[in-house]
DNA sequence: GGCTCCCGCCACAAA
DNA sequence: TTTGTGGCGGGAGCC
C-alpha cells in the first residue's frame, strides 16, 4: 500500500490549483444551499466560513452582494439575518423605483452616474454626507460609494431601469464610476463587477453571454422567475448537493496559497463533524474509518463496522482517496506518507502473526 | 496576450 | 488593544 500511497503522493504533487472550484459563484451556490431552509434564521459568519470551508472574508463578499438584492440583511456584529428568495422581488421592485428616479436609464449608462445614498445601511455607516467640515464622515462617504453592497445594488438598478438588453462590466464600470475614468479605478471596478456578476449569475439573475457585434461578453438580466422557481429547489438544501465547499476538497494549495494546516484540519473536523448531513456520505466511506492517533478530534467517535484488518486497509485506501487533495502541501504529505509505510508495516506483521 | 477573478494585505471602524 | 469589516490590486489561471 505503500506503493499506492506514494503514487498518490506523487500524484497529488502533480495536480495543481483549479480556480473554478474556489469561485465566489460556486461559494455563493454552496452558501445559497446551506441557508436556504425553512428554520434557517441567523447566519453567522464564523460559522458560514467554517462550514464552507473558506476564509471569513470571502464570506463578507458573499453576504455583501446577497444583502444588496435582499436574500440576507445584517443584523449585527458577526451576524446576518436569512431572508430568502422571497425577499428579492420585492428589494428589486425597490431598487428599480430607487434607480428610476436616480436616473438610471438607458441615456446614463455611459454617463458618470451618481450614487445612491437612502438606504438602510447609511444607519451603519452613520453617515453626514452634507458636512463638509466632517472628514471622517466623507471617509465613510467615500468608503461606502466603493462599496460591494452599492456597487451591488447599482449594477443591478442598470438592469432594472435601463432598456439596455446586454450590459457590459465595462460600461457598467464606467457608468457607476462616479469620480474619475481613472484606468486604475475601471480596472478595480471591473474586478468588482466580476465578482457581482458571478455571484448573480450562479443565482441565474443575470446570464452571460456576448454582443453578437462585437462578441464582446456581455450580461443579460434574467430577472427573479427563474430564481423564484428554481431557487427553492435549486439551492434547497435538501435537494442532492453538488460538491459542497469544505465537504469535499478538491482543490490543491498550491501558490496561490499560503500553507495553512489548521484550514486544513478544520476542514477535516467539519467534513466529520458533517458528514452525516452530506451526500458524501454514502460514497466515502471515511465516516466508518477508524482513526489512529492523530485522528481528527471530532471524528473519535465514529465507530468501524469492518473491523477486520482488510476492512481497515481497505477503508484507509478509500480514505487515502476521499481526502487526498486536502493533504496537498509537502509536511502533510510526507507525513501521511510516512503514517501509510508504518502502518503497512503494523498490518503485515499483524496478518502474518 | 488579454480576460477573469482569487486571494490576502492592510486600513479603518467598532468594541 | 483587539476584533470585525471590507476596499483594493497583485498576479496567476483560463481561454
Amino acid at each position: 500500500m505503500s506503493l499506492i500511497v506514494s503514487q498518490d503522493v506523487d500524484s497529488l504533487a502533480m495536480q495543481s490549483y483549479s480556480r473554478k472550484e474556489k469561485s465566489l459563484g460556486l461559494l455563493v451556490a454552496n452558501f445559497l444551499r446551506l441557508y436556504n431552509r425553512d428554520d434557517a434564521d441567523l447566519i453567522g459568519l464564523d460559522d458560514a466560513a467554517g462550514k464552507l470551508g473558506v476564509e471569513r472574508r470571502r464570506i463578507y463578499d458573499v453576504v455583501n452582494i446577497l444583502e444588496s438584492i435582499g436574500v440576507v440583511a445584517r443584523k449585527g456584529k458577526n451576524q446576518y439575518s436569512w431572508k430568502g428568495f422571497e425577499a428579492v422581488p420585492r428589494c428589486l421592485d425597490e431598487l428599480k423605483e430607487e434607480g428610476m428616479r436616480e436616473g438610471f436609464s438607458n441615456s446614463n449608462i455611459n454617463n458618470s452616474e451618481k450614487v445612491s445614498n437612502d438606504d438602510e445601511r447609511e444607519e451603519s455607516f452613520n453617515l453626514t454626507p452634507d458636512d463638509p467640515e466632517n472628514s471622517a464622515s466623507s471617509k465613510l462617504d467615500n468608503k461606502k460609494e466603493k462599496s460591494l453592497w452599492l456597487l451591488s445594488q447599482n449594477f443591478v438598478k442598470m438592469f432594472l431601469c435601463s432598456n439596455e438588453n446586454l450590459i457590459t462590466l465595462d460600461s457598467a464600470a464606467k457608468a457607476l464610476l462616479s469620480d474619475s475614468q481613472d484606468p486604475m479605478n475601471m480596472r478595480t471596478k471591473v474586478r468588482r463587477l466580476y465578482d457581482i456578476a458571478n455571484v448573480f449569475s450562479s443565482m441565474n439573475l443575470i446570464e452571460k453571454t456576448q454582443i453578437p457585434e462585437t462578441r464582446k461578453p456581455a450580461y443579460r438580466w434574467l430577472g427573479t422567475k427563474s430564481l423564484t422557481e428554481n431557487g427553492s429547489s435549486l439551492f434547497n438544501s435538501s435537494e442532492p448537493k453538488k460538491r459542497a465547499f469544505g465537504t469535499e476538497i478538491t482543490n490543491l494549495r498550491t501558490k496561490r496559497n499560503k500553507t495553512d494546516y489548521s484550514s486544513d484540519i478544520k476542514q477535516i473536523e467539519f467534513k466529520n463533524r458533517n458528514e452525516e448531513n452530506t451526500e458524501q456520505q454514502s460514497k466515502s466511506g471515511a465516516n466508518s474509518y477508524v482513526f489512529g492517533p492523530f485522528s481528527p478530534t471530532s471524528a473519535s467517535s465514529k465507530q468501524n463496522n469492518n473491523n477486520g484488518p482488510k476492512g481497515r486497509l481497505h477503508d484507509l485506501e478509500a480514505l487515502a482517496s476521499t481526502y487526498k487533495p486536502q493533504y496537498c502541501n509537502p509536511e502533510i504529505t510526507g507525513l501521511i506518507g510516512h503514517y501509510a509505510g508504518a502502518m503497512k508495516l503494523w498490518y503485515s506483521e499483524f496478518n502474518r502473526k
